[in-house]
DNA sequence: GTCTATATTCCGATAGAC
DNA sequence: GTCTATCGGAATATAGAC
């Protein structure tokens, strides 16, 4: 794999595992067995860096959305349910809860981008779960937007509790999440 | 009002506003008019101030339980939830939800402390949920730990989405726990 | 309890050789 | 594309005067 794929891996990974202000170009570079300066040559900045792991996590997320078109809402559910899943696994919490505790102290484009990620999931999920409420699968009493947010927030903050409480909590939010929805 | 309280009140706000990493014992000194060495005075090191940070919300969630003893169990659960109402009129999170983020970069004693405050939180939370579905005033058909963990999820990431998404998103959420429970 | 001064370390970033 | 070397700045922390 190319060095710029492996930054932003490594990044990604250092900013969803001790968070955004806590990692340096030096973490890189000591794990890629290059030099501080070698990390410079593919990002000037770290908010270049910064920006290309979240564009990282907004190609996936486009790509999760394509591969599922022809599938139904529940499996759509659970596909970007698995994000939150793989991120519990890594013991890593997910993009945008990590950079969110930070915001005020990232560069106006990296919490514009932020922004435009968080939105952009909150309406496919609203979509989502509309879809699923007209074909009889899904259930509940509020609009779409508002049970979107209800879900999201579970799952964005049941891997940040995950590492506080019991191991086994993450795993009850989620089976709670779909059996309110489809019970 | 002595410094060492003052320390601790800007402490939290800065925490809780641009997370643990990116303040400095500089940000808290200009705030007061005194000298880094200064702040240095009341707290030797920065573990020792997060740590004061941390046992003043325990404090005042332990005064909160006392308040609240005698009230029923919804008066009981809007206090808690007036906590994050508080926060996000100020557009900061709460102490867990900015902490957890960069947990593995702040040291074991912090940890603990967190990790007892997050455990206490939900331990009474969900006696609260308890006491009200034997009232017959709360409706939920989960164990109380679980449902406990649905409404301190929602909140926790209530405050952190409020900062990407629209302003009302958070006002929806609340509203959206408490008629769940309720209604 | 606050100050000046300073030690040490680390970080983001750049210049220029190879 | 990676290296060595280095700059400027900021952070945590301490010593010692007042």
């Amino acid at each position: 794999m190319d060095t710029r794929t492996e930054i932003i891996r490594i990044g990604d990974s250092l900013i969803r595992e001790r968070g955004y202000n806590a990692f340096s170009f030096s973490d890189i570079a000591r794990q890629l067995n290059i030099k501080n300066a070698s990390v410079h040559y593919h990002f000037p900045t770290k908010t270049a860096l910064g920006l290309a792991v979240i564009r990282e996590h907004f190609s996936r997320f486009e790509q999760l959305k394509e591969r599922t078109t022809k599938k139904s809402p529940l499996e759509k559910l659970n596909a970007f349910l698995d994000i939150y899943t793989a991120a519990k696994s890594e013991n890593k919490v997910c993009i945008v809860g990590s950079l969110v505790a930070e915001l005020y102290t990232v560069e106006p484009e990296i919490q514009s981008e932020l922004k435009k990620l968080a939105n952009n999931i909150l309406k496919w999920i609203t979509e989502v779960l509309r879809d699923g409420k007209s074909d009889g699968v899904f259930h509940f009493n509020i609009n779409e937007r508002t049970k979107a947010l209800m879900i999201i927030t579970n799952m964005l903050a049941a891997v940040q509790l995950a590492r506080l409480t019991n191991t086994q909590d993450f795993e009850q939010i989620k089976e709670n999440v779909i059996n309110d929805l489809i019970g």
